[in-house]
DNA sequence: GGCATTTGACCTTG
DNA sequence: CAAGGTCAAATGCC
């Protein structure tokens, strides 16, 4: 029984951007077979220095997907996505006028397994959003105390009736925390998800429809944000590219949301 | 009994 | 002042 968690990048509507489209077509197939990989390897390793050593090699090729991705899109403004959450709730939208808290490192995505990501969290509370059919729910990460990480999330159901139904999730700040298994922001597994079912098991568990799916999300304004290469030789490492949209961050628009 | 979640009150922000 | 975010006592589950 094979599961398809396809990150699935919301492309642009303008389809002049055919390359792009081609190309992101291309790296999602990369990361659904790096994911079955994980999913076929990390499980028959005994754990030791093999088995980081292959994670963290899984965890490089997802984020250089990640990064690869998100370059297109910089060049490939993203409409669509934005409307899509900016009419929902989904990036806590200025409602009326009134505006949102401010974050110094907040970012979205759109997934069915709002609660797979990697990170144990703890719900704290849970409120009813105006605008939003769906209540929200606070989460923070579970070494809050302990490890003064200050990684915490916020999950809401979106008000359609997709099957399996969608939750916006934003995230809000790094995890400084040791006991992540990944460190990247966003992870797609789901195969090896048991590692997370503690505390998903209680609130807002999502159905367990398949296929599970996680919508890479790009703004408006982030793709129009004008990089110079330079800028972008990052390494092929994500939070670096966090860490720009951090230091860019004059203008709260300028967040990277995924 | 311990732990996570729920929920209403309170706090913060714009 | 309204809306969103957090706290903490109450509650429920294992």
């Amino acid at each position: 029984m094979e599961e398809h968690s396809n990150l699935l990048v919301s492309t642009s509507t303008d389809l002049s951007h055919c390359d792009h489209h081609q190309a992101i077509k291309e790296i999602n197939e990369a990361h659904e077979l790096t994911r079955q990989l994980r999913a076929l390897l990390l499980p028959s390793l005994t754990a030791g220095s093999l088995a980081e050593l292959a994670r963290e090699i899984l965890d490089n090729i997802t984020k250089s997907c990640s990064l690869t991705v998100f370059l297109l899109q910089s060049g490939g403004h993203d409409h669509q996505a934005s409307k899509q959450l900016n009419g929902q709730g989904g990036r806590r939208p200025m409602l009326d006028g009134r505006k949102r808290r401010k974050s110094q490192n907040e970012w979205s995505i759109v997934t069915s397994v709002p609660y797979e990501d990697g990170h144990q969290w703890t719900k704290y509370g849970q409120k009813r959003i105006n605008s939003a059919k769906y209540p929200r729910s606070y989460h923070r990460c579970i070494y809050h105390k302990d490890q003064d990480c200050p990684a915490t999330k916020t999950v809401q159901k979106v008000d359609n009736d997709a099957d399996p139904p969608e939750f916006i999730v934003v995230y809000n700040m790094q995890h400084r925390c040791r006991s992540s298994d990944s460190h990247i922001p966003f992870v797609m597994e789901s195969a090896e998800a048991s590692l997370v079912k503690k505390n998903q098991s209680r609130a807002d568990t999502p159905s367990n429809g398949d296929p599970q799916m996680t919508h890479l999300l790009l703004s408006d304004e982030i793709s129009n944000v004008p990089l110079t290469p330079e800028q972008w030789n990052l390494d092929n490492d994500l939070d670096s590219v966090m860490s720009f949209f951090e230091f860019a961050d004059e203008d709260p628009f300028y967040k990277l949301w995924m």
